[in-house]
Parts: structure tokens; C-alpha cells; sequence
RNA sequence: GCGGGUAUGGCGGAAUUGGCAGACGCGCCAGAUUUAGGAUCUGGUGGUAACUCCGUGCAGGUUCAAGUCCUGUUACCCGCACCA
């Protein structure tokens, strides 16, 4: 035998690879395809995480066993490298961030191929390519023509360590995601994206879709769909003051009502209010507080009674006091709310800070302890016509009577946002919009695209809040492309996720001049069949993309409404002391270590057998060793080949059940107990102590997913002929898989107390008749009464007795 | 507070519809081989002196039979967080 060097057998195999090309996708649109997709990297300055192969071996795995099984696999690799930290660091050190980032992707590449993932490197994508974000603007300016891009004067959330916009979904609690800085609130004009316009199809879509339970659920959370119905309420001042409820059914309930500090009426009625210091001063306050300082003050409710104006209920004409509070927010519903305090916690919380009266409109509970939430148990009472009826009952009729005297009217109303899209910062996609004196904001005509992002001096973003590129005139001053007359350029630039948001259809038809990929290669490769990505990317990513491509649905450029059939989600990988890998921490595993020690096979099968796919799991440096030593074991085999051709009689069953086992496990992402169940066999051949051709032939295909390389090397030391790639996946038969004498249990009272070797295709009389027989089972029954016999077909007799 | 999840040997983890708990691997123990160490091979390994006993976070329940189903409870993890 010869001996097995890793390091030069996996750089043959993984050079082989790239000269034959091997994995690349082929162009044949008539063969069934399969899409694999895993989240593109942002080459960082770290270079690849252990967290990377995990995804990435998982649907090697899969792409690779589709292969074999006769598909045309994409499964593609390329770059998300516009982005904060390379802007970060070309700053620091005086380097031009696409130096950087050319760095960054060349040490990544060489790190990907080290681990011998069969991508297929020839459409690789970079978002940061002119070719590409081309159409990434290409894609603005179809969304600003629809009116889904608009720009407005907003408060948003401030970073003020990167000194740039975040959107919401990038605020993880009052911080930045990004940096871990305070967000502040700052009044800017923003460019926005229209993504609540497709809520609802973001939410019902979902059903269709293969994925995780926790990715729905978390969308959908997210997006967070409430129905119920806006009711106005006049002021004695004269305006009506429009209010978001869910409980319609409690109006009778209603004792005061709150607007939030921001609401325009309060402007309104300045002249009336006999208080209005004391307003604004709280105003002032509220507007001070970031996000942080918000949800701290949480438990504790603050307000003030906006003295000279009230409202008047409209189900019954009572005049209830209006307050204005922080806990009501101006960006939800209609800014204002109704207080319901018998029903409502918070609202029962502010009445008893301010003595306010707290009226009971659904019995069942102690109004005085605590509000009364509950819809399915109460009955209406102290509710005029309502009085008697059930919570879902009192929501319907109140709704015909706001209907039938023009007091109201069913309302759904979301959590989501609109999506906050422009960034003060260098490296990014430029936004392809000329701001004209005359014409507005004018789009770039597509002829002109793409809009190079301009050489700067410095790239330091600035603190009155204007991109880089502000500074460069020569860059910002053009021509309005509408009526000739100087115009400047838009100098703010996309978020990091623009170019993600649709570079899985890049991949389609990568080098397409014309179009972000030629309709055929659309209609043939779309959708992804099979989507894997971490769980962060839930609400950002995840969600931008499917916003995105239904709006390219929309207006005809992809033929699906959904992106991914499938979407997957890998758990992190610990370190060894149970805890995040970090820097600061001192556990972080470099691949390269693992790759040079024990290398690429044993990396990608220790990832793969570390545990659940979808769960967190600490690195064990000891347990890669078993890893290793599996492989070896598997490389021995070829000088314990012996007689015969097929399976021998003693391991075809096994043969056939393992088959099975590993081509399911891999289909439901178990790759762990493939494994186990290859290592199972192979524990089996050893005892058996020699291996046909044949099942060694079988075994090298089965395990080359997991470990390309050495089974590559083992089936040409074998001489078997041409390489694992070209050949086809194992086939099993069922009736094969079950063995003709199985072992059951006999058990008495549920407890096991002998065993017994019988057909496999007994009958229950004749098992428990066995059973009975057996000297053990015999004996245990002596001077018992049989109460019941039981056979389980395949697995056991039970024989329930008392004493006599 | 709301939503989701997890809890099984010394460790990582297995266990279709309720049906032999602990597959597979690590570690550990013993033996073989080796000058020694390492590597490799063989056997053993939940607890218990032992059992027909006990054992899947804890307390109950259903069942011939519960890690799995039901009720309650504790701890930890993740997401959202004044969304009316």
C-alpha cells in the first residue's frame, strides 16, 4: 500500500479540478438542473472562519451526490465585498479599498480551493465589478421608474461611530449591528425602498416554501401583520383625530387617548393649549432619547395631559382627555391611540400613574389588579349594543356600525418599514440619480450605466454627514440628463446588501452584457432548488432578496415569484469552551491549521459529524483525530481486497441499507449519521476482514462527497477506470435492506427479558407462541395470569400478567 | 413581556408513526505489536458489589409500553421588544 500523502494527493486532485473543469455547470438546458446555493462570503481581512465550510461542505455534499445521480449542478462561489470593514481599513492604512478587497478575495479563493469545494469557479461573481453593480443600479432605476425608490426627509438611525445611516433591520437593540455603537435618531433626506408595499406577499408567500419553521416564523414576526381598524374620534377643536385599534370591541372602554410626542396636531393647536411649555419641554425630551435610552425607560410611563383640546368617543359622545406619551409611536398606525385601560396593560399602567378612570367592557377579570386581555373567554358588558356579546361577536357588529355611520373602517397595519437605502459612505454602489434644480430626481438613462464609482483622496466618511464623494466636484457636478442644465450627482451610495439582494441570478448567466442574465438561463436555472445561510441573515438578506425579486417578477424579468425553493440554516460552530469564537476570547480555529495538520477530507467530515446541522456545536480538537482515522481505515482497504466481485452474503444487506441511509441523510441535511452509518460498514468489513471490488468500488463512491479527494486517489491506486465524477450514484434495493432472521424482544410487563432470532415475516400467533416457548419467558410466567399478549411486527412480543 | 428552541453517559451526539435508550465518534481501561514513545490492531466502557434494580432537567398523568404524547415546572440559548 502506498502511503497516503495528503497534501500533495489533495493539491493533484483539486488541480485536476480546475483543468478539466469538471464541475462546471453545462450549458444544456434540455438536462434536469439542480441550483445550490450557499450565502457568498464577505471577504473579510480575516480570512475564511470554520463557520464557512460548514455551509459550504453540507451542499458540496449535496451538489456533488447530484452529479452523480445525473443532474446539471449549479453550485457557484463569488464575493459580497462592497462593505464597511474594507472601507475601515483602507482608511487606517492609506490603501484604496478595491486593493483591499482584490487581496481579501484572492486569499479567500485560495483557502476555498484548499478544502477542494467543486464550485464552479468560471461564474464566479464580484458585486464590487463595474460589470456587475451595472446592474445592481440597473435594478434601482427600475424601482425608482415604478415609484417603489423615493427619497424623503426622515428621521433614521444614525451610527455614530460609522457615521452613516442604518436601516432597521440593522438597529439590534438601540446599537449598531455593524460596530456595536449608540444609534441616534437624525432628521435626513433619504433614498427609500418601497418593501411594505409588499408585505403581505412576503408573509403569504412563505406557505408555499420549503423552509426552516424558525426562518417563517421569524419573517413573519418581522413583517408583523396586525389586523384591526382605524376609528375616528373628533376634537373639540373641530379635526378628526384618526386612532389604530385591534380591540374595536373595547371603544366603550375607551377613557382618554394618547398621541405620540411628534403627532402634527399638537402644532395645530398650540394657540389653544393652555400648557403648551409643558408640552413642548416633554416633546424636547422625547426627541433627545435614542432608541436605547427608550426601551430602557420601558417599565416606567411618562406623559402629559394636553390641556384646552379634547376628544369625543364617537360610539357614545363622551369627552375623554387627550395625553401625549413616547410609549405611542409616531411610525406605527396613525401616531395616536384610543386607551382602553381596563384591557389594555399599558394603557392600564399610564391610568394608574395619572388617575385616570379604568371603565370594565369585557368581564372575566379583576380590573383593579391588572388589565383583562383576554379575547375568548369574556362577555361583553357596560358596551350599549354591544353588551352580551362574545369578543369576536362585539368586533363584528362594532365594525358594521363605525362602517354604517362613516366613523370607521377595518385596517391592517405592519411593523415593517420602509426600507432606509442610502449610506454617507465611500465603498458602495453609487445611487445612478441627477438631482436637477428644474426636473428633480432624474434617473440616469440606462445607456449610461455603469455609474463608476470616482478615485477619491480620502475616503473618511464626514461628520455633518455627507458621503465621500460630496468632495469630489468634478465627479458631482454634471449635466441633468433630462434638460441639459448643470445638475449634480446623488453622492450617497447603496447599502451592503444591495448586491446581494439578486446576485444568485448572476450566476446564471454571469458574462451577459445585455441583460443581468439572458431569459433562457433565468427560466432554465430559477429558482435556487436549495438555499443555505445563517440565521442572521433572516430578516436582512433573506427578506431584501425576496422583496427584490418579486418586484423583478412584477415587471418581467425573472419567471418565478420566489427566489428559493429551499432555505436551510447551519448552527455556529463554538469554540472549545462552549463559547462564540472571537478574537478577544483566545478560541478561534483557523481552517488553514486543520487543512495543513489533517487536511481537507478530514476538515470536511469533522464539520460534517460534529453534530445536528442546524445546532450550535463546540469544536473538539480531539474528536477530528476519529475523523482521520476513518479515512485511513478506508485507504487500508485496498490491500485487504479478496475474492469475489459483488457484495458478499455477509455484508449485502448492509450494503444496501447503508446505501439507503447516506443517500437519505444527505437529502434531509443529515450528514452526521451518514457518516456514522459509513463508519458502521466499514467496522462490519473489518470484522468480516476482506472486500470485494465491488464493495470497495460502491464504498469509494458513496464516501466522495464527503471526502473528494482520497476517494479519488483510492479509485485510481484501484485501477477501476477513469475518475469518481463520471461515475453514478449506488443504487439500493428495498427488499434488500432487510435481513430474512431478525432478532426480537420478548418482553414481560414492558421490561425485556429474553431475545429471539425469528423470520422476519413471522405471524403474531406464531411470535407469541415463540415467545412462550422461550425457557426464560416460560419460567418468568410460571403461577402468572396472562392478561394480554401483544406482537409489534419486526420488533417485539409483550406479555402483560399479574400475580395469580 | 411576546414568539421560537434546547435539556440524553466523562465529552460531541444517535434513536420514522410511542416499541431493545445511549448508534457513531472522542476520551478512558485492558491486551497485542513496539527498545521506548507515537501509530496501529483486538476487546471492554450509563450507574450499581450485584440484580429480574435504577437511569433521557424536575413533578405528575395517559399507555401493555414514554427521551418521544398530555398537564404543570425549572434552567439555558436565539429572535422581537411600549407595534395599540
Amino acid at each position: 500500500m502506498l502511503n497516503y500523502d495528503v497534501k500533495t494527493v489533495e493539491k493533484k486532485w483539486q488541480d485536476k479540478w480546475e483543468e478539466s473543469g469538471v464541475f462546471h455547470a453545462k450549458q444544456d438546458f434540455s438536462l434536469p438542473k439542480y441550483y445550490c446555493l450557499v450565502e457568498f462570503p464577505y471577504p473579510s481581512g480575516q480570512g475564511l472562519h470554520v463557520g464557512h465550510p460548514r455551509s459550504n461542505t453540507a451542499l458540496d455534499i449535496v451538489a456533488r451526490k447530484k452529479r452523480l445521480q445525473g443532474y446539471n449542478v449549479l453550485y457557484p462561489m463569488g464575493w459580497d465585498a462592497f462593505g464597511l470593514p474594507t472601507e475601515n481599513y483602507a482608511i487606517k492604512n492609506h490603501i484604496h479599498p478595491e486593493k483591499v478587497t482584490k487581496e481579501n478575495i484572492a486569499r479567500f479563493k485560495q483557502q476555498l480551493k484548499s478544502l477542494g469545494f467543486s464550485f464552479d469557479w468560471s461564474r464566479e461573481v464580484n458585486t464590487t465589478d463595474p460589470d456587475y453593480y451595472k446592474w445592481t443600479q440597473w435594478i434601482f432605476l427600475q424601482l425608482f421608474n415604478k415609484g417603489l425608490a423615493y427619497k424623503k426627509e426622515m428621521s433614521v438611525n444614525w451610527c455614530t461611530s460609522c457615521k452613516c445611516v442604518r436601516a432597521n433591520e440593522e438597529v439590534v437593540s438601540g446599537v449598531c449591528e455593524r460596530c456595536g455603537s449608540e444609534v441616534v435618531h437624525k432628521v435626513k433626506s433619504q433614498w427609500m425602498l418601497k418593501i411594505t408595499q409588499y408585505a403581505q406577499r412576503l408573509i403569504d408567500d412563505l406557505d408555499e416554501l420549503d423552509y426552516i419553521e424558525r426562518v417563517k416564523i421569524q419573517q413573519k414576526n418581522w413583517i408583523g401583520c396586525s389586523k384591526g381598524a382605524e376609528v375616528d374620534f373628533t376634537s373639540t377643536a373641530g379635526e378628526i383625530i384618526t386612532v389604530y385599534t385591534t380591540r374595536p370591541d373595547t371603544l366603550f372602554g375607551a377613557t382618554y387617548m394618547v398621541v405620540s410626542p411628534e403627532h402634527p396636531y399638537i402644532e395645530k393647536w398650540a394657540d389653544r393649549l393652555t400648557n403648551i411649555d409643558e408640552i413642548r419641554e416633554y416633546q424636547q425630551a422625547a426627541s433627545r432619547k435614542s432608541d436605547f435610552e427608550r426601551t430602557e425607560v420601558n417599565k416606567d410611563k411618562t406623559g402629559v395631559e394636553i390641556k384646552g383640546v379634547s376628544a369625543i368617543n364617537p360610539v357614545n359622545g363622551m369627552k375623554i382627555p387627550i395625553f401625549i406619551s413616547d410609549y405611542v409611536l409616531v411610525s406605527y398606525g396613525t401616531g395616536a391611540i384610543m386607551a382602553v385601560p381596563g384591557h389594555d396593560t399599558r394603557d392600564w399602567e399610564f391610568a394608574k400613574k395619572f388617575n385616570l378612570p379604568i371603565i370594565e367592557v369585557v368581564s372575566g377579570g379583576d380590573i383593579e389588579k391588572e388589565a383583562f386581555t383576554d379575547c375568548d373567554t369574556g362577555v361583553m358588558v357596560n358596551s350599549g349594543f354591544l353588551s352580551g356579546l362574545s369578543v369576536e361577536e362585539a368586533k363584528v357588529e362594532i365594525l358594521k356600525w363605525l362602517i354604517e355611520k362613516g366613523k370607521g373602517h377595518e385596517k391592517v397595519n405592519y411593523k415593517l418599514r420602509d426600507w432606509v437605502f442610502s449610506r454617507q459612505r465611500y465603498w458602495g454602489e453609487p445611487i445612478p440619480i441627477v438631482i436637477c434644480d428644474k426636473c428633480g430626481f432624474v434617473p440616469l438613462p440606462e445607456t449610461e450605466l455603469p455609474l463608476v464609482l470616482p478615485q477619491v483622496e480620502s475616503y473618511e466618511p464626514t461628520d455633518n454627514g455627507e458621503s465621500p464623494l460630496a468632495q469630489i466636484t468634478q465627479w458631482v457636478n454634471t449635466t441633468c440628463p433630462h434638460c441639459g442644465a448643470p445638475a449634480k450627482r446623488e453622492t450617497d451610495i447603496m447599502p451592503q446588501w444591495a448586491g446581494s439582494s439578486w446576485y444568485f441570478l448572476r450566476y446564471c448567466d454571469p458574462h451577459n452584457e445585455n441583460a443581468l442574465a439572458s431569459k433562457e438561463a433565468l427560466e432554465y436555472w430559477t429558482p435556487v432548488d436549495w438555499y443555505n445561510g445563517g440565521m442572521e441573515h433572516t430578516t436582512l438578506h433573506l427578506l431584501y432578496s425576496r422583496f427584490w425579486h418579486k418586484f423583478l417578477y412584477d415587471i418581467g424579468v425573472v419567471p418565478t415569484g420566489e427566489p428559493y425553493l429551499k432555505r436551510t440554516s447551519h448552527g455556529m460552530i463554538l469554540g472549545a469552551n462552549g463559547e462564540k469564537m472571537s478574537k478577544s476570547r483566545g478560541n478561534v480555529i483557523n481552517p488553514d491549521d486543520i487543512v495543513k495538520d489533517y487536511g481537507a477530507d478530514t476538515m470536511r467530515l469533522y464539520e460534517m459529524f460534529i453534530g445536528d446541522f442546524e445546532k450550535a456545536a463546540p469544536w473538539n480538537s480531539s474528536s477530528i483525530k476519529g475523523c482521520r482515522r476513518f479515512l485511513d481505515r478506508v485507504w487500508a482497504l485496498q490491500d485487504m481486497v479478496g475474492e469475489g466481485s459483488g457484495y458478499s452474503p455477509k455484508l449485502e444487506n448492509e450494503f444496501h441499507r447503508t446505501i439507503k441511509k447516506v443517500t437519505e441523510d444527505i437529502d434531509n441535511l443529515k450528514s452526521n449519521t451518514a457518516i456514522a452509518a459509513m463508519m458502521s460498514l466499514l467496522n462490519k468489513i473489518y470484522e468480516v476482514g476482506t472486500v470485494t471490488l465491488g464493495e470497495l468500488n460502491t464504498l469509494t463512491i458513496l464516501l466522495n462527497p464527503f471526502a473528494p479527494h482520497m476517494t479519488e486517489e483510492l479509485w485510481e491506486v484501484m485501477g477501476f477506470g477513469g475518475t469518481v465524477t463520471d461515475q453514478s450514484w449506488p443504487e439500493y434495493d428495498d427488499g434488500k435492506c432487510r435481513e430474512d432472521t431478525i432478532e426480537i424482544v420478548a418482553q414481560i410487563n414492558g421490561k425485556v427479558r429474553s431475545r429471539l432470532n425469528v423470520s422476519a415475516d413471522i405471524e403474531t400467533g406464531e411470535a407469541i407462541a415463540l415467545a412462550k416457548a422461550d425457557e426464560k419467558i416460560a419460567s418468568a410466567l410460571k403461577g402468572k395470569r396472562i392478561i394480554k399478549e401483544l406482537y409489534v411486527k419486526g420488533k417485539l412480543v409483550n406479555i402483560v400478567v399479574k400475580p395469580q
